[in-house]
DNA sequence: CTTATGTACTATACCGATAAAGAACGAAAT
DNA sequence: ATTTCGTTCTTTATCGGTATAGTACATAAG
């Protein structure tokens, strides 16, 4: 048996495509009896309705837009940050009716999500701005937002103030008193190890801001940090490269007082690498956080850290995306906007005044 | 300036359209010199590959399979379980190159993402059988699987044990000596507080399995307990919902000396309530849940609870759903399968034997 | 009674690709 | 020298819809 389409409908009823096109997609345009007919006919035919991918051929949208995702989806998952941020974003959806596709990198060349997948514009969520994935989408002229990365003229930007936040983490330990302060960041693609330049080290624009924020700081003190780069690994997001990234800094010969770290995952194996050497914190050494994870709260002791609002960073983002769409719907030129979003430091339980010198 | 199209290129190039369409697609079916050639306009031109939706109308793929969640998706992202499972598809599916669009029950109803959204096939995860969504992807003719729903014929399905585990459950909490025990379940429609008939009450396959499994032990030993069903709200997973619940069952006359729980969450909102009333848990309430959840670990008392192997059932799923999209390719016609993938009851702190008489 | 205004459909023309079969031509096999 | 291929392109025929501009007829306005 052929397939059924909008022709056999229009056969069996005996009038033509375009009327039963217009039965389905624009009801106003045939009288209530006839669109009666015809919704019968298709039931009885088995009709599901208008192919969607024929349907976006001809109509030029899609119903979906495409979240991509530096990560791998997997690790997205696990993290609880990258969860909010989806939630947000999902829920701001839902009103408009748009799916969300996650696009990952994927491993064969012939297959590229941000190439091959139909969709209505795209989010970019803290990508290598020059990824091969980025730039499919671009060449693709989609719609697209950017979000946690570097803004880029023309594009849409969403962005939480990661500067001043590092800035407020560091001074908080400066204002302690610590004037021998360490740094836990992560990379992508470079060294893991201890840095000697932290600025040009840092790829990615959020790890170089918070960098930065902590550097305006801690110079400004007179302190040079010893600053150990982890390599963002694929598994249990990191907490087990920080444990060890921390037990490299705390055997040093001059052991830190406190330490600056990217995020509160990696502050937690921190905080656990220095439990296993008998350091309490935040007597023995404070440790700061990024993000307020809801980990932070968790943790014993809670951890201080820099918040920021991943809700409104997804909410931000998914409106910034369907207004984009909607502009390059109409061709109207508004000028783009690049947000950023304010941060704020938490004070809790792990930091405290640096130990009386020893 | 018009799109530019395949037949932008080979008017360039001075090659027929369908040469251009294999250099992308089939680059076995010209000389290399030529497709380097019409590679090169094509950059030159701006063009970014082959139209998306164009491709999957003529190809008949797009690309992309779908997630069709129950909940909302802003639910789904909350919850540890749901994520779990979505992150072990992602990876299952990543070598694939398949993208991953989740689909949501949306508010308006010209635009039904189940109906609307091009894809290859879908997975229908803890979904009520009867919902629209599902019968549109049915309609479709999609491949389906679905995940922790009834079997249905002719529908691959991937579910867990989920009446053996909740057995387990009962019997643990008969066997150290509890005679009160009740019970606090989920469901998505139907009433709000204590049932009397929980049976028929308990809409959706995984309620009613695990209500069936807790009864099979519970009748077995002469306990007929008191089952307060709780209303899946649309906020904080039900923490808080549970929490009411349980002090409605606290409360009786004749308090309970055990809780069975449908979830780890509600447990733990079980356990908040028993300490809001000065009840120590386990040696005046025992209380079990069921997932273990990430959550049952880190609770105070860690949860007694029944584990499923969430990763294992996202992994299964998208297998399940890659190789029943192959089948409808190729027209294999394999016999469907129907996968139960065992629980076990992992014992913690959160259970003991009943208090002795007051 | 002619002219405007609607309503209900139809005709035509794409949307941007791919599949399958055919043509042209040189190289290898008989 | 003739047949048989294989390679490299081209031709033709869809894929399943939608937009836009008609056409036909009925009703209201002038």
């Amino acid at each position: 048996m052929a397939r059924v389409t909008l022709q056999t409908i229009a056969d069996q009823v005996g009038v033509s495509r375009m009327t039963v096109s217009n039965a389905f997609s624009r009801p106003d345009q045939l009288s209530a009896e006839l669109r009666e007919k015809i919704l019968a006919a298709a039931e009885e035919l088995g009709y599901a309705g208008p192919d969607p991918s024929a349907r976006a051929l001809a109509r030029g949208t899609t119903g979906a837009v495409g979240v991509l995702l530096t990560d791998s989806l997997r690790n997205a998952f696990a993290d609880e940050v990258a969860t909010t941020f989806l939630g947000a974003i999902a829920e701001e959806l839902r009103p408009t009716g748009l799916a969300l596709t996650l696009l990952s990198a994927s491993e064969r060349p012939e297959m590229i999500p941000a190439r091959d997948v139909p969709m209505d514009g795209a989010l970019v969520y803290s990508c290598n701005t020059q990824s091969t994935a980025v730039d499919w989408l671009r060449r693709r002229k989609l719609p697209l937002v950017f979000v946690d990365q570097a803004p880029w003229p023309g594009v849409p930007s969403i962005n939480i103030d990661d500067r001043s936040g590092a800035r407020l983490a560091a001074q908080h330990l400066v204002d302690l008193g610590h004037r021998r302060i360490d740094i836990v960041t992560t990379s992508i693609l470079g060294p893991k190890g201890i840095v000697d330049d932290p600025i040009s080290a840092a790829d990615g624009h959020v790890v170089r801001q918070r960098m930065l924020g902590w550097l305006d700081a801690l110079h400004e003190a007179g302190i040079e940090p010893t600053v150990f780069q982890e390599w963002h690994s694929d598994e249990g997001s990191g907490k087990e490269s920080a444990n060890e990234a921390a037990g490299i800094l705390l055997d040093k010969p001059q052991r830190p007082t406190a330490i600056l770290c990217f995020s509160d995952v990696i502050a937690y194996g921190v905080v656990q690498a220095a439990s296993a050497r008998g350091l309490i914190v935040p007597d023995d050494l404070s440790v700061v956080g990024f993000d307020d994870n809801p980990l932070a709260q968790r943790m014993r002791p809670a951890l201080t850290t820099v918040r920021q609002d991943v809700a409104a960073k997804g909410h931000a983002a998914a409106a910034a995306l369907t207004s984009a769409i909607e502009r390059s719907r109409t061709g109207a030129t508004t000028r783009v906007r690049h947000v950023l979003l304010p941060t704020e430091l938490v004070v809790r339980d792990s930091t405290a005044e640096p130990p009386s010198t020893p």
